[in-house]
DNA sequence: CCAGTTTTGTACCACTCAATCCAAAAGGAG
DNA sequence: CTCCTTTTGGATTGAGTGGTACAAAACTGG
C-alpha cells in the first residue's frame, strides 16, 4: 500500500528504499550544529547525531556545508511554527510579547540552555557567508514582521504605547530575545532573565 | 641602557632577544579569533595575524587554546578600560547608560561590525569549557557591577526609575548591549540599533 | 528470478590540523 | 673572542578532516 504518490514509479525500476527518516536525520544534525557550532562539528559527529553512515549522509545531504544550511532552514521553520503557537493564545498585543519572552525563558530552562541556532550562527559567521546571511536575514525579517504586527495590535487594543513605531518595537523585542538566549547560554539564573523580560515588557506598556 | 629591571640578568647569560612585541602579537591573535571564532582560526591564521613564525607562536603562547584564553583576557581588559572611559564623562546615571549604548553602536559602525568577542565566545562554547566559562563569568560580573553602580547613581540623582533593583537594571542593560552587538554582526542598520537603544534608555528613565 | 536503480558499508583519498623537533642565529656578560 | 641561553625558521609528525570510490545489498515491477 502506497500512501505517498510522489514515490510511485510508473514502471520505472524501484530503487532500494532508505532505512531512515530524512527529517529525523536532519533534526539530529541540527542539534549537533546547535550544540557545537558549524566548525566544531565534524562529519563523524554528524554521522553519530543522525544515526547514518558516512555514505548515507553524503548521499542524502551532499556536503557538510549544505547540510548545515538545511539544518538552519529546518530550525527556522520550527521556530516560526512555535512562535506562532505562542502568539495566537495571547489576550492582547502586550500579552503576546510577554508570553513570547516568557516562553523563551521556559524553553531555555527546560531544554538545557541551548541558546538559539540563529544567534550562534550570526556570532560564528557574521556576514561572511552570503547563503547563510540570506537565511539569517529571512528569519530576522519574518520574526520582525510578526513582532511589528503584535505591536500594531497592541497599539490598537490599548495595551502598547503609541510613542514608538511598531517597527522599532519589533527591533527592541527581537534584540531582547537574542539577549535572553545569550544570557541563557552563558548560564544566567532564571531571576536575572525574568528581570530582563519584565523591564522590556514594561517599557512597551501603554501609560 | 636598560629601562626594565625585570629583564636584567645579574651575571647570568643573556638569551637572544625577541624580535616582536608580545602585546602586539596578542592583539593580532585577538583580532583573528574575534573575526572568525576559535575553531575556524587555524594556527596558520594566527601566524599571519601575529606576524610571527610557528615556532615563535608556540614558544610564546604554548598552544592555540592557551593563546585564545590570553586573547580573551586581553579583550576583556581593553573592554573594561574603554567602558570606564565612556562612563566617567557622563552627566548622570541615565546619561551614562545612554552614552554606553551609543558608544557600542558607534564602535560597531566605525570598526566594521565585529560584534563582541565575549558574545561570540559564549555563542561558540556555551558553558562547555570551564576555563573559558570562568573568564566569561568574570567579565559579566565586572560589567554588571559597573552597570549596577550606574543604576544606583542614577536612582540617587533622580534620572533613573526607583521601581527596579539596580541589579535588574544592570542585567537589562547588559542584555541590551549583547543584543546590539549581535544586531550589528548580522548587519542591522544604524536606525534599528538606535531605536533599540532609545527604547532601552527610556525604559529606565525616572517618571 | 531478473533487471534496474538507489542505498549502504568499507576502505580510502588528499589535505589540513595543531603541535614538535632541531639546528642555525642572535645577543650580552665575561 | 667564548659561553650559555633563547629565539627563529624550516622540516616534519601523527591524527583527524571533509569528501570519494566502489561493490555488495535491498528493493519492486516485470
Amino acid at each position: 500500500m502506497c500512501t505517498d504518490l510522489s514515490k510511485t514509479w510508473y514502471g520505472r525500476p524501484v530503487p532500494r528504499p532508505r532505512e531512515f527518516d530524512e527529517t529525523e536525520a536532519l533534526e539530529g544534525a541540527m542539534n549537533a550544529f546547535w550544540a557545537r557550532g558549524y566548525e566544531a562539528t565534524s562529519t563523524q559527529d554528524l554521522c553519530a547525531a543522525t544515526g547514518l553512515g558516512r555514505s548515507s549522509v553524503y548521499n542524502t545531504f551532499t556536503s557538510k556545508e549544505i547540510l548545515f544550511r538545511r539544518a538552519l532552514e529546518h530550525y527556522i521553520r520550527l521556530g516560526v511554527r512555535s512562535r506562532a503557537a505562542v502568539l495566537e493564545q495571547a489576550d492582547d498585543g502586550l500579552d503576546a510579547i510577554h508570553r513570547l519572552l516568557e516562553s523563551v525563558i521556559d524553553d531555555e530552562l527546560t531544554h538545557g540552555r541551548r541558546g538559539c541556532l540563529v544567534v550562534n550562527t550570526v556570532a560564528e559567521f557574521g556576514t561572511t557567508d552570503p547563503e547563510i546571511t540570506a537565511h539569517v536575514e529571512a528569519d530576522t525579517a519574518a520574526h520582525l514582521a510578526s513582532l511589528a504586527e503584535c505591536a500594531r495590535l497592541g497599539q490598537a487594543d490599548g495595551s502598547i504605547t503609541r510613542d514608538r513605531e511598531p517597527r522599532d518595537i519589533a527591533e527592541f523585542v527581537h534584540s531582547t530575545v537574542s539577549g535572553l538566549r545569550l544570557m541563557s547560554r552563558r548560564g544566567a539564573e532564571r531571576p536575572a532573565m525574568t528581570a530582563v523580560a519584565d523591564i522590556a515588557v514594561a517599557a512597551l506598556a501603554h501609560r
